[in-house]
DNA sequence: GACTGTATTTGATCGAGATCAAATGTCGAA
DNA sequence: TTCGACATTTGATCTCGATCAAATACAGTC
């Protein structure tokens, strides 16, 4: 299982408004150099699409600020998003230029962009990227695999407290925050990209919060805004292991 | 979407038994070399475990012959396979000494093996080589992501047809044939082990390959060989698009 | 060739989540 | 404050795939 309190190896980049994981933690200097040079900053406002499936995309970035989205859509409708990306992570593919999925911004975002050729020149002069790119791909990939897990074997409810537990775990890694019995959060998504995250429909969603909420394992303060009283209470509602999957 | 054909490219290494995707495409000989140093061949009978999720994993390969397949196990005993790894592909996780998932070889395999320290500090020296993993896992990624849009949205009926294109797509690369309209293959897998990667019971498995062998969009020699008279009708039932998600 | 264990198919029934429909809450603009 | 556009909740019903159960096919093995 990723370990992102670990992978998070933040350092400031020069004109960067927030500390934010950078792309390769071991760079020295006149590489980040390089990487300032080729940067620049874009924002998106929630709702907004950041690229639709098949569009070129001369960029690859990393997430500074917000929630974005990548969703799959059959031609009949149905929806699946296919991956989350939260502050610090990455987007998009070296030595591909058109996108396969449709990337919306969920809530506003902001994006340190890399010019896409020039970055592609950097992977090959300089080793630590692509080693940090890798590292980075395998732990969304055994996100992915958690996720399948959860897609083709979890229940409705399962699939909700697996999700709270998700963002709760990953908000406090952003945050830093110790790890307290009680936690308090704010959901990024709406009801309707719930349910394409966890492939259910709006209906149930709000159904299992609602039985989450009334057995007492969730508050909801507003609609956004959850407080998870007993963590543990959570977890046992999750369907995984009490050790999270961690081996020692 | 990754592009299985593209991707192959092939080398014999030094006393390899068959030709396989190297690890490594661009490596020079002297490279070779130093991979031909740490790496010995492992085989494994059909249904024999080649590492539990948890244990220590002192290599990564590159699977040379057969099919092996990477599962989750709830504590309550559901399954749900989350990664196929056929001829070429790669197993194990550099920098990482236990295993995330049970790894079983479905049918006959025989593994490349690399000792995995060595092989770290392989990657370390050689650039091109973690570009390459690189490659591989964001090819990796892009199908995990498509099969989660297959546990997430589809019917049981376009989860068999999807599957059955998939295997027939990749074992059609391996073998390197025409496309020809009709395509005939051998499933890796039990109906149990389909129903582990499709998210369905195997019963349902067995139901939906029975409507479409009764609907003619397959013919069944036997439990396992496979016959597709019309690879468009096939491809008609997946519910993905007729361009397969390629952009141009 | 009969026997045994396993893989697969088929049948009958049930239930979780989808679907269709309507009510309620919420927030910004006029 | 009222209106309008959404987001969300709640209700009633239906359906697909799960579950429970049994029959059949098949590959070894004696």
């Amino acid at each position: 299982m990723p370990n992102r309190s670990l992978a998070l190896s933040e350092m400031t980049c020069a004109d960067c408004p927030i500390r934010h994981r950078a792309v390769c933690a071991r760079c020295e200097s006149d590489e980040l150099e390089k990487l300032d040079a080729i940067k620049y900053y874009r924002r998106f406002e929630a709702g907004q699409t950041i690229a639709w499936a098949g569009d070129k995309m001369d960029f690859v970035a990393s997430v500074v600020e917000g929630v974005a989205s990548l969703t799959q859509t059959m031609e009949d409708g149905r929806r699946q998003m296919v991956g989350l990306l939260l502050p610090s992570d990455f987007l998009g593919r070296p030595n591909r230029e058109s996108v396969s999925y449709d990337v919306t911004a969920a809530t506003d975002v902001m994006l340190c962009c890399f010019r896409r050729v020039p970055f592609q020149g950097l992977i090959e002069e300089t080793p630590h990227l692509s080693q940090r790119l890798l590292e980075m791909t395998l732990d969304e990939l055994d996100a992915a695999r958690e996720w399948m897990l959860l897609l083709g074997r979890k229940t409705a409810r399962e699939k909700i407290a697996s999700f709270l537990s998700i963002i709760a775990r990953r908000d406090a890694s952003l945050k830093n925050s110790k790890n307290a019995t009680e936690l308090a959060f704010d959901l990024p998504l709406t009801r309707e990209a719930m349910a394409d995250y966890l492939g259910l429909t709006l209906e149930t969603v709000s159904r299992q919060m609602s039985a989450l909420k009334r057995d007492g394992v969730i508050e909801l303060k507003g609609k956004r805004h959850i407080i998870v009283p007993d963590v543990e209470a959570l977890m046992d509602e999750t369907g995984d292991d009490a050790d999270g999957g961690v081996y020692i």
